[in-house]
DNA sequence: ACTAGTGTACCATATAGATAGTGCACTAGT
DNA sequence: ACTAGTGCACTATCTATATGGTACACTAGT
């Protein structure tokens, strides 16, 4: 993995956990690796990927079953307002920030627009 | 100021500054405030002004006469890269992540125009 | 010459994040 | 009963941020 520096690697590994159930990579009950072979796979520290384990199932995303391991909540509907809660914070950052340079819609959409077309041709 | 903490206090500072030069609130070749007056308007340490200096000079968008201040950059070729930068990194940031939750385009189109309904109403 | 204000360079301390390592209680499978 | 694997708790060290404080060279205006 390659982690920038623009937020602690633990959050970082959370969203990728994130995504994999968002995007059903991952099936609602199913099993995680275990915290050391997550740290050996990501050549992170363990203690990094209990603080993971610990942040998923404080928000409700995972939980354990003690000296078994660490699960996939089996809600649709956890998962459905997870999904809902990433994509807010997307677009409210996204929002947020293009008003503050001076931006309206119709400049938001042309530049979504330019840059998808962009990344097409690559 | 009301800084939050996802990123450091002297980024988000130099977030400020640039988007004062970038939307006219300062004019190009105009001096800035002290470090020692920044520090005590925004409630920071000088230090952390005096790093915030040191990397906007860095950056290009100031320039320092020793002993008397520091000033914006007279280029405005400069301040219409920066302003194009600083667009880029949203919206490139906004399309990642939006296409890693599996929207598409109409998806984040829907979802901005929902968000402003959302915001004039308030 | 003097003074106030400037950026800048230090030193020290505190906190969050990340790393490294050890150990323990619990569980499932044998 | 035993063993391997699990989450978890602990101690320690290191780095980046942020703060607090002091001091110095330079500049402009008097």
């Amino acid at each position: 993995m390659n982690f920038d520096n623009t937020a602690p690697i633990y959050i970082q590994i959370m969203n990728l956990i994130k995504k994999d159930i968002i995007l059903g990579r991952m099936q609602l009950g199913e099993k995680l690796l275990s915290t050391r072979e997550y740290a050996q796979n990501l050549k992170v520290n363990p203690n990094t990927m209990a603080r993971v384990f610990n942040e998923l199932e404080r928000e409700g995303v995972t939980f354990t079953k003690r000296g078994v391991g660490t699960f996939i909540t089996e809600s649709e509907e956890k998962v459905e307002r997870l999904k809902k809660e990433m994509a807010e914070d997307i677009v409210r950052n996204f929002i947020e920030g293009m008003l503050e340079l001076g931006f309206n819609f119709n400049d938001m959409i042309e530049l979504i627009k330019h840059r998808l077309e962009k990344e097409a041709v690559q």
